[in-house]
DNA sequence: TTAATCATGGACTTACAATGTCTATGATAT
DNA sequence: ATATCATAGACATTGTAAGTCCATGATTAA
């Protein structure tokens, strides 16, 4: 049960483009490159970002990837729900007559910790970082 | 990000042992067949059980699997912790000066869960089910 | 208008862990 | 002794993550 990789660069990306928010793009190049990644790879994550109508991309020179809803508003729990998906960490495959009990209790573990995933937005985590330095 | 089936195993088979506590084990054939899994495999993972201290195994003819531990305070998160291990839920392959902020907010939230996990034992959901029927 | 610069999609590989199976072995009750 | 049990080891299979590579299309700057 570990969240992946890919997830890890996502959030590291969208952290980048709330903390330097501007109205140019920024190169797919440039976010690779401090993350240690292909910039092909990064491109179908963020891409990923993109349908889920967090950030946008632009095309051609010039183009890249800027944020597209209010980064105020941004969560960890939409990211992470954009590239993992939100199938329920548990699902019983064994044929129980009603609902397993056992699935319903993981379920309201796994909402605790979305409560919180969702209550923290990524922009915490910038100013906490301002803050610090 | 999802628990594994093996996780799935034996939760049910500790609830099932819980249910049915009894001086005489209970033969792994058993525990396997309502599960629809090989006992073999079922066995393989009831062994993690065993060394987490949880459970006992006897063997010859009559013998299976008890109880070790008092059946009050096994907690969803004993069971979980022994099948899929304790590495946190995501770590940071990022090079960063200082520690990752991303990182141990994610720690934080799945200490949320942890907790809800902690709290929840396993007798909890035997008696509501004895409630239920 | 041409060339350089960008993101995207599809078709691949590769690596690794989950999920088993099969079988020999050793322990124990009858 | 023998039938009954769990266990460990050596496999096989499958699925998913994590990339790579390249052709394509969009856009800007010259």
């Amino acid at each position: 049960m570990k969240l992946s990789k890919a997830t890890d660069y996502a959030l590291h990306t969208m952290f980048h483009l709330i903390k330097k928010e501007s109205a140019k793009p920024i190169g797919v190049q440039q976010l690779a490159e401090y993350q240690d990644v292909s910039p092909t790879y990064l491109s179908k994550i963020l891409t990923k970002l993109v349908k889920a109508g967090m950030i946008e991309s632009i095309s051609g020179a010039q183009g890249g990837y800027k944020l597209k809803r209010n980064k105020n508003d941004i969560s960890f729990l939409d990211i992470i729900h954009a590239i993992e998906g939100t199938t329920p960490l548990f699902e019983c495959d064994f044929h129980h007559h009603e609902g397993c009990l056992i699935q319903s209790e993981i379920k309201n573990a796994e909402e605790k910790m979305n409560e919180h995933l969702r209550e923290t937005k990524l922009i915490d985590l910038v100013k906490k970082e301002q803050r610090l330095s």
